[in-house]
DNA sequence: AATAAAAGTGAGTAATCACTCACACACATT
DNA sequence: AATGTGTGTGAGTGATTACTCACTTTTATT
């Protein structure tokens, strides 16, 4: 029931999808997030899900389509946030304040790595080693995310409320830092006793007072 | 010739390995972090050292335990710019600024990553998944680091220079945002032309700015 | 009810895996 | 010359790998 929403948020059309198959990708995401890709073989993926080997290749032709079949999907998730028609109709009006819009923008990945954090796993993991993944990350995902961030940097600087340096700088700075601070929370030491609120607040200002104005 | 630099890097102790123990080193290495340790056959390694598979597990009881002699090395190397025996007296001394600080533990590192590239990525790759490397790295690396790090920046809260928050929250804010840089740099994206003296002082100003008492 | 298509099965396949072992070699020590 | 010791070899081991295929079962269509 929980991993059913797992599936649900990745594949948001819940049918074609047969039951056997849902058991097969929801015992291929544990397997791969915990053992890792290679390590991880068709016959435990099938034993776990509960189904004959022939079975899961009678889906995916290949252990590497199963992996792209996981992992694919949720490129398109991770640049939702920053597709954004009319940028400056959007940005006008909801973030008057960069505070407002570095808010938004770190609630909602962290939003996003927490319901679907199996799959970000593989996905970084693997991203080193499988080329037309790490293609499909750098051109697809990152390129157009850092795009677009660096224009919205852009309008604040142009409105005085960021230092005025190269955007691309400001642009890494802030990413860096926000997508730091979701590692550490939730990959490096999601053990570890958080004050999640706090820590949010303290990430944000941290880069908006490292990118303010100085006197 | 290049290549030994990095096995000098790392086993400083130069004798005790025969050449062809250099050269199934130095294949492991570079296959590792190419492939992945998962994916690297022992045939593999063995046919680009150019030697009989058989002569690894000479020297090597198994795969495992010549992963370990490549990662483990490192570990201590990792953390010995943060092994300070008195930690008061050598930092009253060179560095009076959080500003030097920073800039010297920056510098510190990126000289170490350019220098030991593969074998970081190896032990980054590898540390999900391997017990033994994760409680390692974490226990005996991170941990003490974070530790050494903290005190570090409680002095220059002490002093005045960074402004009071609990020193963990500090401490996490600049190691990520120089980590996160220098993982930007050289791995996320090596080939990116950077201006690398210019972005480690807007990296370094950043985190100094982020930290600064505020008006 | 008949037929077709799709889903599921599990024994089987060749290839590859990490690892072993009997043997050969080089080079000291006696 | 004899013996020992550490280094190197490559054919051979059983286990496991991703994947196939002839077959059965289930589901959809008429």
């Amino acid at each position: 029931m929980k991993e059913e929403e797992v599936l649900k948020q990745l594949f948001d059309e819940e049918d074609g999808f047969t039951d056997k198959q849902k058991k097969i990708l929801i015992a291929a995401i544990d397997m791969f997030s915990e053992k890792g890709y290679a390590s991880t073989s068709t016959s435990e993926i099938a034993k776990k899900a509960g189904v004959a080997e022939g079975t899961i290749f009678r889906h995916y032709k290949t252990k590497k389509e199963l992996l792209m079949s996981i992992v694919s999907p949720m490129m398109a998730k991770l640049l939702a946030p920053f597709i954004i028609h009319d940028i400056n109709k959007v940005l006008n009006t909801p973030f008057e304040h960069a505070e407002d819009f570095l808010r938004a923008v770190t609630e909602n990945r962290r939003d996003f790595l927490k319901r679907n954090l199996p799959i970000v796993k593989i996905m970084l993991q693997e991203i080193p080693f499988q080329a037309e993944l790490r293609e499909q990350f750098l051109d697809h995902v990152a390129k157009k995310t850092f795009v677009r961030f660096t224009k919205i940097i852009e309008h604040y600087q142009r409105q005085g409320q960021i230092i005025e340096m190269p955007s691309a700088s400001a642009a890494r700075l802030t990413l860096t830092t926000i997508f730091g601070f979701l590692f550490a929370r939730y990959m490096f030491l999601p053990e570890h006793q958080w004050d999640d609120e706090q820590e949010t607040e303290r990430t944000i200002q941290f880069i908006l007072h490292g990118l303010a104005k100085r006197n």
